[in-house]
DNA sequence: CGTTTTTCATCAGATAATCTTATCACGGCA
DNA sequence: TGCCGTGATAAGATTATCTGATGAAAAACG
């Protein structure tokens, strides 16, 4: 084991995460027989197959299976150890990885990457925009730094820290402006426009229309965008909810009426989290309060607009 | 963070350790500007100097100083990652380093390393022998992969498991055989010959005769090993306590006498220790069961001698 | 106060690790 | 059977790393 070498290591995790050498090669920047006679070599160091090679396919042995964990560990103390070095002047700087659930990104992100943008000069941000679980997992694997998400996540590993607490408003056709505000209970019997599965912004909506999210769903219509939703309320299919955040840019197009919820007013908190062990604490504190910023900025706008 | 290298982190380590390039060159078998410009790269790769280069001594900067536990860290799991594989086979072979106290390690080793060595061909032990705080420092950071000591040791990140439990006999000029056996304050007031400070035999002695080991020492006569306090007690300077194993080898070429104290009985239990952690579990309890067997040969053959 | 010694940095050339391109061997599949 | 698509292997090119010689700067010595 004194032979082992960190570039084995990455390409091992490479293979395991594709199963398939050409492609983890493609995605290690380099040639497939370069992958394989590093594998081979890592075997060999490490005195046991790693890997099972079928004619069909490339997969963990078991004892393989018990190395991927400890090696994706590894892996992700160097990455911490890089985010520790950049942490280290206290100046907010170097890479950002950065996750946020769809139902928020088309609207935070403009004005937030703007203000982040302009005010930290060499700040390298990627963003990444996928719904709340690939998020979570995303974090724990150290490929997200962290992630702007609804809260609470009930991640022990995580900690959270809330932003902004947004309402859900109705979203009806043009014609039914002025028409009273329907009680949720009612909701359900109407033709309710929501998202499809794995989106947050759906389970949250169909809770406070007390629908238990588990049972099996009614016919309800799917859409993958909010955006399409309000299309397809505009051609009168059907009502659905927006989070307020959203309504600004969503409704602008369309001959629909929003209207606001009595009390009790359904709406949710978004947070941001990342990992207790994160040596990037003290940044993603700074983030946080920029993004906090971001929020008000665009509300402020909203009402006024 | 993408160009560093396992062996900028085991230069780095070793660099922190000796405080030396050349020595810290020696150590892992390099020339010295080897070790210079894989250090230089790995800073530059982090971004910021690790070492603080006074023409006097190296040593880490108060960043280096945050960076070496987490490197230590990732060098103990790459070790780990060699055990598991070892282990995997449920085969006792490969490297074990194993740690034994100075008053343990001339008796029982002999017995121990043929026992082992002849029933598990292909085990490469490497033993260590120092006083016990040292032991367990050592278990800590990884560089031994169990260690035998007098239990307890109080250190919640190890397993401990008893071996056998000795008895302490006195050792007398010759002249003094016949002569009762004083009771165990009394020996407070006779010339008690220990071993110097740091020994965990020279504690339990002072123990069992009731002498708190952090007041001030009545001037004590000293030496350093076992065979020293006989041949002392042997030249009529005082008397001393042994513990049973060493009794064999060390008062054999003597004119001393020896005996055993009335109830109750000073006596020490002796265990291996061993990270919680490691993945050599199964392996170490079947090294534990041939230590144990070893100290019961041992004992046999003495009490027959 | 100059000289020697020690220490780490730097450089050029040698060596070893790693990569690429070309090619093979094998099994699935039409 | 002949054609993919797969991973393994081989030879030569490239890159990373090491050594040995040397330099600069500070400390130790006489």
């Amino acid at each position: 084991m004194k032979n082992v070498t960190l570039r084995q290591f990455r390409y091992f995790e490479a293979l395991a995460r594709h199963g398939h050498f050409r492609r983890a090669a493609e995605a290690c920047g380099i040639s497939q027989p370069a992958l394989s006679m590093q594998i081979k070599e890592l075997e060999q160091e490490v005195g046991t197959e790693l890997f099972e090679r079928n004619a069909r396919q490339v997969r963990l042995t078991s004892f393989g299976e018990e190395f991927a964990p400890r090696i994706r560990d590894i892996l992700r103390s160097i990455d911490e150890l890089g985010d520790l070095a950049r942490a280290s002047g206290e100046r907010l700087m170097g890479r950002l990885r950065i996750g946020v659930i769809p139902t928020v990104a088309p609207y935070l992100l403009p004005t937030l990457l703007g203000s982040l943008g302009s005010r930290h000069a060499g700040l390298d941000i990627h963003v990444r925009e996928t719904q709340t679980p690939r998020l979570l997992q995303e974090l724990e694997d150290g490929r997200l730094d962290t992630a702007i998400v609804a809260l609470p996540t009930s991640e022990p590993s995580l900690i959270e820290i809330p932003l902004f607490t947004e309402s859900f408003v109705l979203v009806r056709p043009g014609t039914d402006a002025g028409k009273p505000v329907p009680a949720p209970d009612a909701l359900r019997e109407m033709r309710l426009l929501l998202l499809e599965e794995g989106h947050c912004f759906r389970d949250q909506a169909l809770s406070f229309c007390h629908v238990d999210v588990r049972a099996t769903p009614r016919d309800f219509l799917e859409a993958s965008s909010l955006s399409t939703l309000v299309q397809m309320v505009d051609a009168g299919i059907g009502i659905t909810l927006l989070p307020e955040m959203a309504v600004g840019v969503e409704t602008r197009s369309a001959s629909v009426c929003v209207a606001r919820f009595g009390n009790p007013q359904p709406s949710r908190t978004i947070g941001m989290v990342w990992r207790k062990t994160s040596p990037l604490t003290k940044q993603l504190v700074q983030i946080s309060e920029a993004v906090r910023t971001s929020a008000e900025l665009l509300r402020e706008r909203t009402a006024a607009g």
